[in-house]
DNA sequence: ATCAGTGCAAACGATTTGCACCTCG
DNA sequence: CGAGGTGCAAATCGTTTGCACTGAT
């Protein structure tokens, strides 16, 4: 799955390592942490994986070319990675189940700054709801 | 300042240890991180201070109890803690200096999930916008 | 060939934990 | 007095770094 077909962006070395984190990253439905990705890694191919500190700085040489973007989940410390494209999910998340939901609007679409702010260029935001999910409202 | 006329929330044991940590949570302007807890504490009083992992103990007792929320910045790692109170704030992080501008509205008073998350209850959210603030964009 | 990329192991910073002692209620 | 809180040092977890080696262009 996603073997092949892949564009590679270019002013990139792509070694085999770099290619399986960008496929990985290509096929992921949430951001994933370095570990998560070096797992995936494992359990896809036949081949060994790659060292954990090689992830990371393939994640931080992403990054730096603007490939994948870096962030945290909002319950918790791990840092996180996703390839950026135009489309990006907002999640909610239950507090009781730990789920986290994906939402398929972007409520930035309605937003400015106040005149205060105005000299303010924004060119991204990150914006985490949370709450209680049908299921875990019913269990209490 | 603040040493005074604070009003402890019941069901805690007020040592003063966790007297301090609250003072600092309340003075607080912005979230903070456990170690700048610590910082300040020590800063403040003549007392020398307490044990880092007491402080990590009292926030995760803190949390337990309702009394502060965790989260993290954006850009980094590292978990800061607020006290919860009603009005919240939400931040622009300038990627050119990393100042952090608070902003004075919550664009989610205008947000509504849609039909298929109808089961969701919101209690929180946490939103972070970035980008460039004037005297960034000037330099650049 | 050359310089960037990789693996390994050691270093690191933030956070957690075990245990003996102390203190609030 | 007793349950729970605290200090200290050691342990753990995610992430980073130094160094010698390997591989993509």
């Amino acid at each position: 799955m996603g073997k092949v077909d892949l564009k590679y962006p270019e002013g990139v070395k792509w070694t085999k390592q770099r290619k399986d984190v960008y496929r990985v990253l290509s096929d992921a439905k949430e951001p994933l942490s370095a570990v998560q990705i070096y797992n995936n890694i494992q359990k896809d191919g036949n081949e060994e994986g790659y060292a954990l500190s090689t992830i990371y700085r393939i994640l931080a040489a992403f990054e730096e070319k603007l490939i994948v973007a870096k962030s945290t989940w909002m319950d918790n410390s791990t840092v996180v990675y996703e390839k950026i494209k135009e489309e990006h999910t907002h999640y909610a998340l239950c507090l009781g189940c730990r789920k986290r939901i994906p939402l398929h609007a972007c409520p930035m679409n309605h937003i400015h700054l106040e005149e205060e702010n105005m000299g303010f260029t924004i060119t991204g935001h990150k914006l985490e709801i949370y709450g209680y999910c049908q299921g875990c409202k019913e269990k209490d």
